[in-house]
DNA sequence: AAAACGGGGGA
DNA sequence: TCCCCAGTTTT
């Protein structure tokens, strides 16, 4: 250990000294068995939240025992409201090995712990050091944080050579003495001092040598999560004018993007489209001859999950021979009247595109 | 509206 | 090994 390294804990330590929770109600009567289950909590929930839920949990199963006697939905029930119910299912499993692999003791090494399901490294170190003085570093949101800025590490954790890198550090300034203090104290840190925004650096017992504070760029680290990148498609949206000045709606199935609104009539865009292939699927499509084209320029709409352009195109129903025409007012059909304020469902786009629509004409 | 959270499980 | 997922809170 260098001497740096001895400062960062010794400084962790004794802000936590000063300034750390120790009265949460896991932070009494330490036991394995308590920290594993407030450990899992946390994972997902804020303190504030997770107390209440602690102290039920505690009261109706008291030890590992009880939790692998009982029945799985009584577990469930007291997860209620916290999500990830499979940590619940997990819990539960856990708690039955535990009885009977390990004769009701939980095993003594991180790796050992780690077998059991819903325990990673992170939170078998948690427990091994908070609960079993064993020197065992963590890697939780907050101390990830605190690290990645502290040694200015680039790169999302989710990245393997990132969180290699990370790991290797919690391990460096993971102290022999007084580990289970450490581990709470980086969580704290990390919680109350390194937030994920609008850190306290003024206040940070770490903010002399912290890389990050340095550059000014504390909120840059750890680097957030790559978009992933939404697919594209494209869609043409056809127009479609009649004699009166109406444009014609088609509502949309049930379900998927803008179920149950109404919307022009699509046509996917694949490879180039002639107009004679577009006019071809129009009338496939609505038994509707089409003239004068008018392409407007494409826009983007982008959704949660995908990119969609959009390729508005003005057309005119040829009246001379609207009487093949396959639509029909109704459930499925409906033709537009631009100047009557509309009763019906339009997707964004679409009422945006009406109003052209009506400036035009 | 989007990002974050820790671990499991499937590609 | 990487990628996606689950549910809720926070920003």
């Amino acid at each position: 250990m260098t001497h740096n390294d001895k400062t960062f804990s010794q400084q962790v330590l004794k802000w936590f000294d000063h300034h750390g929770r120790k009265h949460l109600p896991w932070q009494q009567d330490i036991t394995p068995y308590r920290v594993w289950i407030s450990e899992i909590m946390l994972q997902q929930t804020q303190v504030t939240t997770v107390i209440p839920y602690f102290e039920k949990f505690m009261a109706s199963f008291p030890d590992v025992a009880d939790l692998a006697n009982a029945a799985e939905d009584d577990v469930l029930h007291h997860w209620s409201g916290l999500g990830y119910y499979s940590r619940a299912r997990n819990l539960h499993k856990a708690a039955r090995m535990v009885m009977e692999n390990h004769a009701g003791e939980f095993p003594q090494s991180v790796e050992a712990l780690e077998q059991l399901p819903g325990i990673g490294r992170s939170t078998a170190g948690a427990i091994a050091s908070i609960s079993m003085n064993i020197r065992a570093p963590i890697l939780d949101g907050n101390v990830k944080r605190v690290l990645a800025r502290y040694r200015a590490i680039e790169g999302w954790p989710g990245q393997s050579a990132v969180a290699r890198q990370l790991w290797t550090i919690a391990e460096e300034y993971t102290p022999q003495k007084r580990g289970a203090d450490y581990t709470q104290a980086m969580m704290d840190l990390g919680a109350m001092v390194c937030t994920r925004s609008k850190p306290s650096c003024l206040i940070c017992p770490l903010k002399d040598s912290c890389i990050a504070h340095q550059l000014g760029e504390e909120t840059r680290f750890p680097g957030s999560k790559p978009k992933k990148d939404k697919p594209e498609r494209s869609v043409k949206m056809l127009m479609i004018i009649n004699q009166n000045g109406e444009v014609l709606l088609e509502k949309r199935p049930p379900t998927g993007i803008w179920g149950g609104l109404w919307g022009f009539p699509e046509i996917q865009v694949n490879d180039d489209l002639s107009e004679d292939s577009l006019s071809e699927k129009t009338l496939q499509l609505t038994g509707i001859n089409i003239i004068e084209f008018e392409e407007w320029d494409s826009f983007r709409h982008t959704f949660s999950h995908y990119h969609l352009d959009i390729t508005p195109v003005k057309t005119f129903a040829d009246t001379t021979k609207l009487h093949s025409c396959q639509v029909q007012e109704g459930d499925h059909w409906h033709w537009f009247q631009p100047d009557t304020p509309s009763q019906l469902g339009l997707a964004a786009p679409v009422s945006k595109l009406l109003k052209k629509i009506k400036q035009n004409l």
